[in-house]
Parts: structure tokens; C-alpha cells; sequence
DNA sequence: TTCGCAAGAATAGTAACACTATCGTTGTAA
DNA sequence: TTACAACGATAGTGTTACTATTCTTGCGAA
């Protein structure tokens, strides 16, 4: 079985879509290991042009800047972590299990999905970690937000928050939960690589603590008292 | 009483001591504003000399670039927060209500501290909020580390980290728990007043809500079972 | 009183960055 | 065959992120 998955992006993320041309896809894949790379900072359009063999000039065509093309990446993200969650979430009945299966799914490192051939999930990942709340921390969010820049990270963040109200109907505060679990999945495995005294997982640098860790923040919550 | 609050900061963050002369003390108070106003990636040194009456020249003499700007103000921030929590916990015998007055530091709005003349501690913590990741968001995070640059926020998370285990001594998180107030309370206001579906605070946009959801969150998961 | 020096002002210069514009080529769909 | 869209090639502009040099001023020590 060879299904190609294509997740429709927001078209004002880019100028021509770069799902719809060899040189499009170029651009993701090589955007995504340079980024990984040297980080957002030092990542331009003309570094990127060179490894891709186009020119700089070829890359403005798809995207405005690349501040756009670092919000169609961590959308792109959300969108597929969001599809990843409905299918494993699927056919299960117990919102506790479902919860698990949401935390598990953020707090760890995802093998590369074939089924996306110009995007290396695990890479990606690792790039959103370290650069995916740029995407919003800037004086621009209320006009991206208008633009629905983030409507994949709202969905994602909404759908959590209604398996928070599944498991407990009266918890208070089900969307602020939602997204301290989607930041904390990331930011305490920033924080576990390479400042690790801000968190309990420095000696093993498992992932899987940070899972526990969020269980235990999320159902400590959620239960009735 | 008039006294005047000196914190004594890392020396590796800054060529020249900006608290020892009046230019210095003018490029802390003018970038504050600046970067308040048009944010940490529209802010130039060259447009801060302006506004100074300066030259860039005269900026670079003080700080290397403004990154190393930008972890100076949060050091100072995070060391300035960590005065507070110890001036205001101080002789709080219970640790439940110690807890309670940090959550409450960390997520409101403090008022223009007038023992720092140079610093608006109420814009600087609008600052923080929006930008502060940035601080440590970036390739260079271990050598920075290394440097120490990033002290005063461990020690603040360290001594919040020591609060939880005095509620609660078997409490398997204390630090990751500590960083995840630490976050949220940014977060969470950052969230409530810019993508506010993202919150349960959208309505009312009030802190105190936020204060509200950290306690639950925290004293959830310190209680024993 | 002047000498020496550090802080800052003034100015200039460079490489990289973030774009924008123009023009020519090529493949393909009408 | 022709018309157009995509891309390559090239050039150019203003800004950013620095570095370097020279000059002035004020201040403390000799």
C-alpha cells in the first residue's frame, strides 16, 4: 500500500504552493535540514537558493519571507500531528486512553512517515522544539492570526482540550491544559537536552519521563476531587 | 527611604557595565522601550543609538550584539524576580502559602519597582514574556549555559523547585514543575491577550484567572493521593 | 599645571541580508 | 504555433551587523 498523504495547507502561508512542484518540495526538504541545522537565526533565502541550486530569486516565488515559511513548517507540523492523533485515537473508546495516547504522541520523537516523502517528520519535530513558538512570538500574530496562520495549532489545541472535558466534564480550565501540555511536550525536552537542571530528566534524557510527567500533571488535574 | 537596588550581573553578558555610567543606564532604559515598541527582531542597535542620541558605535562598546542584549535584560529580569520572591516570602512559615505568593509574582503584572530607576520592571516583564524564550531559543544555548548566562533563571527555578518539595518531599517533579510555571505563567498570558482560543481566559482577560489555573494545576499535583 | 588616559563622538567602510526588477529560456496546454 | 507559466540568470537597492580609525573631552595622578 502506497498512500501519499497531502495536507491542505492555508494559501495565504505561501505565494505559489510548494507542494505542486519539484523545485516546491526542494524548498521544504532542504529549508527543513538547514533550518535544522544552523537554527532559524542564521537560515536565509540565499544559503538555502545554493543548496537547493536555484536562486534566490526561485525562493521568493513561493514564499514572502522566511518568517512565512517558517509558519507554513510548524503549520504544516500541526496539521500532521493533528492527523496523526485522529488515527491513533481512532476506534478507541476510553478518554483516558485517548489522553495517553495524545501525550505519548507529543513528548515523542516520531520515526519518519513515508507516507510524506519531502518532509522528515523526526527532523521536523526537532525543529519545531527549538524554533515552532517563533511562529508566533512576534509584534505580527493578531494579523497572521486573522490570516488563520494558526489554525492548526487552535484545532489540535481544541481537540485536546475537548478529551480534557471527555475525561472530566467539570474541569475548569480544559484549553489552558491543552496547550501547557503541547508547550511543556517540547519545551521540557528543549530544557532536557541542553539545560537540563530545569528539569528531572537530566540523568537519562528519556523521553519517556516526560511522558510520565505529563500524565501525571494532566490526570492529577483532571480528577475529581 | 530611598534605596537603591543594585544587581550584580554576570560579567561575561556585557562589555562594558551598563550600570556604571549614564550612557549605559540610557541603553538599558531606551532598548526596554524599544523592543516594548517594535519588537526583538525590528530592534536595531542603530535605531537605539538614535533614539539615545548616540552612535552604533557607542552601543557595541557596551554589549556585543543584541542577542547578548536580550539575555542581559532577561538575566536581569529573572534576578530581579528572584529578589522579589525572596523579599515576599520572606517569614511565610507555610510553604503552601510561600507557593501561592510565587504563582502570584510570576503571572501578574508587577508595578514600576522605583528602586531601579532605569528599569520599568512593567514593561520589561511584558518584554519577557514575548520575547524571554528567545533568550535561550537558539544554537548557541550550551555555550551560553556554559557561560553562566543563564543562572538566575535556574536558581529561580531551582528555589521554586525547593517550595514544591517542602509541600510535598515525594513529589517526583519538583523542577519540571517549576519550569512549567515558570512558562505557563508567560504563556498562558501571552496566549489569553493574542491567540486566546488557545486559553480559557479569552473573555475576561484577566490574570487572576491565570493565577486561578496554575494553582490547581500545581496544588493537583503536589496533593498525596 | 600639565600629562596621560579612558569614555565617548564622528565618520567611514565592509560583507551579508532581505528583498525587487528585468529579461531570456523552455516545456506544455490550448 | 502560439501563448503562457515556471524557472534561471543577473543586477540592483536599502538595511543590518558589525569593525576600524581618528578626534575630543573630562578627570585623576604626578
Amino acid at each position: 500500500m502506497d498512500i501519499q498523504l497531502q495536507i491542505k495547507m492555508n494559501e495565504r502561508l505561501f505565494l505559489r504552493d510548494p507542494e505542486q512542484s519539484e523545485l516546491g518540495k526542494k524548498i521544504i526538504l532542504h529549508s527543513i535540514q538547514l533550518i535544522h541545522k544552523n537554527g532559524f537565526e542564521a537560515f536565509t533565502f540565499k544559503k538555502l537558493a545554493v543548496d537547493i541550486g536555484t536562486t534566490e530569486a526561485g525562493v521568493y516565488r513561493y514564499f514572502e519571507n522566511k518568517h512565512r515559511l517558517l509558519v507554513y513548517l510548524t503549520s504544516w507540523y500541526w496539521s500532521w500531528l493533528e492527523y496523526q492523533v485522529t488515527f491513533h485515537t481512532n476506534n478507541i473508546e476510553d478518554p483516558v486512553v485517548k489522553l495517553k495516547m495524545v501525550i505519548k504522541l507529543l513528548a515523542t520523537t516520531i520515526e519518519d512517515d513515508t507516507s510524506t516523502r519531502h518532509v522528515d517528520e523526526s527532523i521536523l519535530h526537532q525543529i519545531i522544539i527549538t524554533e515552532g513558538s517563533k511562529a508566533y512570538l512576534t509584534k505580527r500574530v493578531s494579523e497572521d492570526n486573522k490570516d488563520k496562520l494558526f489554525k492548526p495549532y487552535k484545532d489540535l489545541c481544541a481537540r485536546i482540550g475537548n478529551m480534557i472535558l471527555e475525561c472530566s466534564p467539570n474541569y475548569l480550565y480544559p484549553k489552558s491544559l491543552a496547550s501547557t501540555i503541547i508547550e511543556m511536550a517540547h519545551f521540557q525536552n528543549f530544557f532536557m537536552n541542553n539545560l537540563p537542571s530545569l528539569t528531572d530528566f537530566g540523568e537519562n534524557k528519556d523521553e519517556a519521563e516526560i511522558v510520565r510527567f505529563l500524565e501525571d500533571l494532566v490526570f492529577s488535574s483532571i480528577k475529581k476531587p
